[in-house]
RNA sequence: UGCCGAAUGGUGUAACGGUAGCACUAGUGACUCUGACUCACUUAGUCUAGGUUCGAAUCCUAGUUCGGCAACCA
């Protein structure tokens, strides 16, 4: 994306200087690998833009590569939506789009290779079993039986495994390696498994798939991928992506580890936002509320504010939690420059102007940015009721910071006319039910020819032109700065009752031909985009945000 | 207790042996036809202890704290 965004340097582009320096790499080649299990989420937006933003920064290339090596949790609903997310997101792999399945002849090739070399072997011992001779960390494993089975047996048994010679489960590839080692991934981990379950490129094909470790690096490599750039708990997956390269002694990638993004009252975590789906805590993966990109975008955040708050937040190897203010505040100042401006009353009482025409109405065209001439203006109708925000009135101010209408007070009608006012009527009860008032004539447009100022301008909407629409306020999803500190406790159990509350709303009706998925700001309210079921018939707004500091 | 990694205001991030800066948050004020935006100001930081050096957030040593790793997931 565009310079000031993504392209502030970090410790990773030191790396890449250095290398570009030494003449170790001549041209930068990365990519961005989702697994398609599941939806996009606002962390992966921090690696996207890493891996896209890295490669168009030293001008090379960034591949989207769907890691696809896992059948059982796969499948091509996901493969679209992480498409059409990136795209979104504002990057473009152009024809650089790739797939791990289609690397799985070559795998199966390097596997054989690592055999022929004693460095694998075909081992039959169950799950539990091995887990007794891999050990625990502070103890050596044991060497398993049949690893030091001759090449020309492994090389069959294989051979076996592939052509479906075997039950689920019976034996795998392991690499041998050192099942002494310290580290824990490096005492003889698994390189194949057997299983049967269609694919969705390669069908069935195949019944053995790779596993990460080798199927991750020798992905990078067949790709001639440079910097391979990942989250902080594959660093001690490392030494591993680097024996299996060496070993195979083919081109061999860098892999360098930075830390996720973590927001605070948010979980990351694909599993357990899968939970919420498919528990329909949410209503899907685009609920609004979800950290996720299809529903950030519902919500009505846009890409250049994520993409913002990932160049903020920066990349380092602290593990760290950002302040969901701090997204938030991205998303109000991109907001704040592109959305156009309108009115709306979310809780309405009737304000009755005594002295204007009954049968006037009025219509003023009201400009749609208060700082953006270019962005136009529309019309809005004005006629003798108008509804405005219940807490425009009041009886008695409290301070001096109030700017409603109260008895003979005098407000600006944004963009309309001055009005004093000059009566309340209530129910029984006390209740407000609505007020009178007497407008300036004079005034027109907003001020008064003599220059007089007035303390406050409120928003109103003309009651016998506004539309009435269904606003969903949306909010923190969790009640709980960080919802998985609590390890003993279910997480959700901390989900925020209010996340989601449903309103009502009286518009001006311009915002009826609203194009779902576009975004405004109902001055002095906030941020709320036209949801994917508006329609002009029954209009949905979604709240995005309010606007900053609530008033006191 | 094994291995790997990380520690800078409330939060995130800069500094690459030479004035600890920026952003968000919070607070105060100014401005305002949005209690928004904008502007100004304020609070507040180098994990600890030694050492090297004219000079240390930065280099060295020893600690402390926190995180990750024991799927036939990625």
């Amino acid at each position: 994306m565009s310079q000031d965004e993504t392209t502030t340097t970090n410790f990773i582009h030191e790396i890449i200087d250095a290398d570009l320096a030494s003449g170790k790499r001549t041209e930068i080649v990365t990519r961005f690998p989702p697994e398609p299990n599941g939806y996009l989420h606002i962390g992966h937006a921090k690696a996207i833009c890493l891996d896209f933003g890295t490669a168009e920064k030293y001008n090379g290339k960034c591949h989207l590569r769907f890691d696809d090596t896992n059948p059982e949790a796969e499948d091509e609903e996901y493969v679209q939506a992480i498409q059409e997310d990136i795209q979104w997101l504002g990057f473009d792999w152009g024809e650089n789009l790739y797939w791990a399945s289609a690397y799985f002849d070559t795998m199966y090739e390097y596997a054989v290779r690592l055999i022929n070399k004693g460095k694998a072997y075909v081992c039959e011992l169950t799950q539990e079993e091995f887990k007794d001779y891999r050990s625990i960390p502070t103890e050596p494993g044991k060497e398993p039986p049949g690893r030091d089975r001759p090449i020309e047996e492994n090389l069959e048994l294989f051979e076996k495994m592939k052509d479906g010679g075997f039950e689920d489960g019976a034996c795998v590839l392991r690499a041998k390696i050192d099942m002494a080692s310290p580290n824990l991934h490096l005492r003889d981990p698994a390189l194949y498994r057997i299983k049967r379950a269609t694919h969705h490129n390669t069908g069935d094909q195949w019944c053995i798939y790779p596993m990460y470790d080798f199927a991750h690096c020798i992905e990078d490599s067949i790709e001639g991928v440079t910097h391979s750039m990942c989250t902080l708990e594959f660093e001690v997956h490392r030494p591993l992506y680097d024996w299996i390269l060496q070993t195979l002694d083919v081109f061999q990638p860098q892999q360098i580890e930075f830390s996720r993004l973590n927001l605070t009252y948010t979980v990351m975590s694909k599993r357990k936002l899968l939970e919420l789906v498919n528990e329909k805590l949410v209503s899907g993966w685009d609920d609004p509320r979800m950290p996720t990109l299809c529903g950030m975008r519902r919500r009505g955040f846009t890409a250049a504010a994520i993409r913002k708050l990932c160049g903020i937040v920066g990349i380092t190897k602290v593990e760290s939690i950002s302040e969901i203010e701090l997204l938030e505040s991205c998303v109000r100042d991109d907001l704040n420059e592109t959305s156009p401006r309108a009115m709306a009353v979310i809780a309405p009482l009737k304000v009755i102007i005594d002295n204007y025409p009954d049968d006037l109405v009025e219509t003023f065209d009201l400009p749609n940015h208060p700082k953006k001439e270019e962005m136009g203006t529309r019309t809005v109708p004005f006629s003798r009721e108008l509804w405005i925000e219940e807490t425009d009135y009041t009886d008695m101010p409290l301070n001096n910071k109030y700017k409603g209408f109260a008895p003979g007070r005098e407000v600006r009608l944004r963009g309309a006319y001055l009005a004093t006012c000059t009566g309340v009527e209530k129910d029984a009860d006390g209740n407000v039910v609505s007020i009178a008032c007497t407008y300036d004539p004079e005034s027109k447009g907003g001020s008064a020819p003599d220059g007089r100022k007035v303390k406050g301008t409120i928003h109103w909407v003309s009651a016998a032109h506004a539309i009435d629409a269904e606003i969903r306020n949306y909010d923190r999803l969790f009640t709980a700065e960080n919802p998985l500190a609590n390890k003993d406790a279910d997480f959700k159990t901390l989900i925020n009752p209010d996340a989601l509350t449903i309103g009502t709303a009286k518009l001006e009706p311009g915002l009826a031909q609203a194009k779902p998925g576009s975004r405004y700001q109902f001055e002095r309210v906030g941020y709320f985009c036209a949801d994917l079921d508006h329609t002009p018939e029954t209009p949905i707004f979604n709240r995005t945000l309010t606007l900053r500091a609530p008033r006191k």
